[in-house]
DNA sequence: AGCTCTTCCTGAAAGC
DNA sequence: TGCTTTCAGGAAGAGC
């Protein structure tokens, strides 16, 4: 499923084909994923491609009219999520349409860009130029960027599971389960684990293995489980690295002991039950003698 | 604040 | 063999 390093592969790929063409044709099948079908087939023909780029697990396509008249629509991006089964892919018009194919973007140059998503969980919508900073302001920061003393704050006041705040958009933007289960067997942390209960060597150790993790995935192009591919339609090369996800009963590779999955904020989390111990039962005997703030109003 | 449950959807896999 | 059931999961929303 398309997280961070698979969008990242994407984007790059498209990168290399669209910019500087223009969109002469949209035509959709089923449309339930996207915001204004209507308004983006009315809109994008007569538009060209001026860059791509990816926002969390969002693919951002910058649009802008030709030549600079008065009456010119104005620049805005067309957003593309590619959800469980999405996938995004140039070829030549005449080319046989794979199962799924819902979107279909012609160019000006006899390819087009086709939008496969078996499941539909994907989105598609168009944001105005002026609105792109309010779109950003829903995400959080960029898990390759993030510093060490933002993610320390990020996390460490809060009262959730690690594997719930790593999955949470709104902290920390593309990350889903696959790399958040092998962020959290690299820093040896049980995805149940309270994030403020974690000490900060603990907290550091996990804003490095989320950034070494997503810029190794990236390198081998993604992970392919399910239907992932890049946009050339080949398979990316991480899910033979991975550790602990979709590895149930398969020895660690650390420590042989059997890998385990349990369900940790609502999601199938894969982990080592030696390398990774589970935290104290919630509501157990608390030694720490941390001060309990009721509010959050400190700092 | 943060948890669980539900919804969307399809195909693979398990169960009978 | 062939049917039915279950499950997976990104994100959003409801309700507790």
């Amino acid at each position: 499923m398309p997280e961070l390093p698979e969008v990242e592969t994407v984007v790059r790929g498209l990168r290399v084909s669209l910019p500087g063409r223009a969109i002469v044709e949209v035509r959709f099948g089923k449309t339930d994923f996207v915001d204004n079908p209507a308004e983006i087939a009315e809109r994008l023909p007569g538009m060209r491609i001026a860059g791509v780029t990816r926002l969390g697990k969002f693919i951002c396509i910058a649009l802008a009219a030709e030549g600079a008249r008065a009456a010119a629509p104005s620049p805005f991006y067309f957003i593309i999520h590619l959800g469980m089964t999405g996938q995004l892919t140039v070829i030549r018009s005449g080319e046989p349409v794979a199962a799924h194919t819902h979107g279909f973007f012609a160019l000006d140059d006899g390819r087009e860009l086709r939008y496969t998503d078996i499941r539909r969980f994907g989105r598609m919508l168009l944001v105005p130029e002026a609105g792109l900073a309010e779109f950003k302001g829903h995400l959080g920061h960029e898990p390759l960027e993030i510093g060490a003393e933002e993610f320390l704050r990020d996390f460490g006041s809060r009262r959730a599971r690690v594997k719930a705040l790593l999955l949470d958009q709104k902290i920390l933007c593309g990350i889903g389960n696959i790399y958040a289960d092998e962020s959290l067997f690299r820093a040896r942390l049980h995805p149940a684990r309270i994030a403020e209960n974690l000490t900060r060597k603990q907290l550091l150790a996990l804003h490095r293995a989320v950034r070494e993790v997503l810029a190794a995935a990236i390198r081998c192009r993604g992970s392919s489980v399910s239907d992932y591919v890049d946009s050339e339609g080949k398979r990316g090369e991480f899910q033979l690295r991975h550790r602990v996800y979709q590895r149930t009963g398969k020895p660690c590779f650390r420590c042989k002991a059997k890998i385990r999955r349990a369900i940790v904020a609502g999601r199938g989390s894969h982990f080592c039950p030696r390398c990774q111990p589970a935290p104290r039962k919630r509501g157990g005997a608390r030694k720490d003698l941390k001060p309990r703030m009721h509010a959050g109003a400190d700092g």
